[in-house]
DNA sequence: GAATCCTATGTGATCTTATAACATTTCCAG
DNA sequence: CTGGAAATGTTATAAGATCACATAGGATTC
């Protein structure tokens, strides 16, 4: 199990409560990794699903669709909503990007590339959105769906709490 | 760990794939004991309330809030999305519904009384929604959360899929 | 290199889901 | 029976998402 987590302050070195890591560095190297499996695969990443995805991957938290179409709107692309719509659904459908559905809104994927089935930790207080990465979604839907005979797709995992930076500011 | 699933028809006996039971019994039997439940715990379990609690134990799959809104009109009661919204908030924080995250909508609980964080499959053929109870919401985000020191306060686990019944369909 | 087709983008309109704000009523405690 | 809290009703609007159709870009075929 790996954790990667993402914050609202906007500063290079991060402090997260249990990890930090050169943000610039991160979405620079994120951005060109998926440029070259957009390559391999023979993907579009076309120049508003690549800035959709730095957005996220800059932000490093969950966005919602219309803060996305704002950012779009900003950098000149367009407007309306089916834009943003239409990148994120590519992001997703790839894997570059989840949706929350929680919040109706989107991270960047910690883990492209990688086929799985994310569990996702937000915290109430900074909107930090951490990504647990395992090998199966696992435990109570996969006894429940093998009990059953349910055939199981996707899976939605996501636990809303505190993060360990908040927690002395959730007990003030 | 046990499951109870609800379907779209609404016989009397319903064929679920796996689960058959006696449907008008156990609404009146729900509701029953949601009135004892509430007088007990000192909750008021309004006419506006126990009516939403009734559309969806009789519909028994989920319920979009402004489809309860139809239903409630239809009674008699507001047609206006706070009365609906109101009611539905009130059902989910004290255990007697809960909200498909995946699908912006609505349950009865199947597990009234006990706390508990429940885990759901939802059929994409037939709208079926089944609840699958177990003690914790389990392992990849327990053990993330105690890898990282994050405090989880609630969780969501939704399975998107196919259920028993529709297998012969989603193969055809 | 032009014609064609498929994919992606732009835009306007509309639909669904959800909440804010405030007035009115109901219920219960004192 | 009255004052305060909780619940309901209603208007308005915010936030999230999709439909439908027009236009532009890229690749393939001839």
């Amino acid at each position: 199990m790996t954790t990667n987590v993402s914050s609202k302050d906007a500063n290079n070195t991060r402090a997260l409560g249990f990890q930090r890591h050169d943000h610039a560095a991160c979405v620079t190297e994120a951005l060109s990794s998926t440029d070259a499996q957009c390559a391999v695969q023979g993907l579009r990443l076309t120049p508003v699903r690549r800035k959709v995805l730095e957005f996220l991957l800059k932000e490093h938290r969950a966005l919602g669709a219309y803060a996305i179409l704002d950012l779009l709107r900003d950098a000149g692309f367009g407007s309306q909503p089916p834009v943003a719509y239409r990148a994120l659904e590519f992001l997703v459908e790839n894997g570059f990007a989840h949706k929350i559905e929680r919040l109706n809104a989107f991270v960047a994927c910690a883990h492209p590339g990688q086929t799985h089935s994310p569990a996702f930790m937000i915290c109430r207080i900074c909107d930090t959105v951490a990504e647990a990465q395992s090998g199966l979604a696992g435990n109570i839907l996969d006894s429940a769906a093998q009990a059953t005979g349910f055939q199981i797709e996707c899976t939605v995992v996501e636990a809303e709490g505190v993060c360990p930076s908040c927690v002395d500011k959730a007990n003030a």
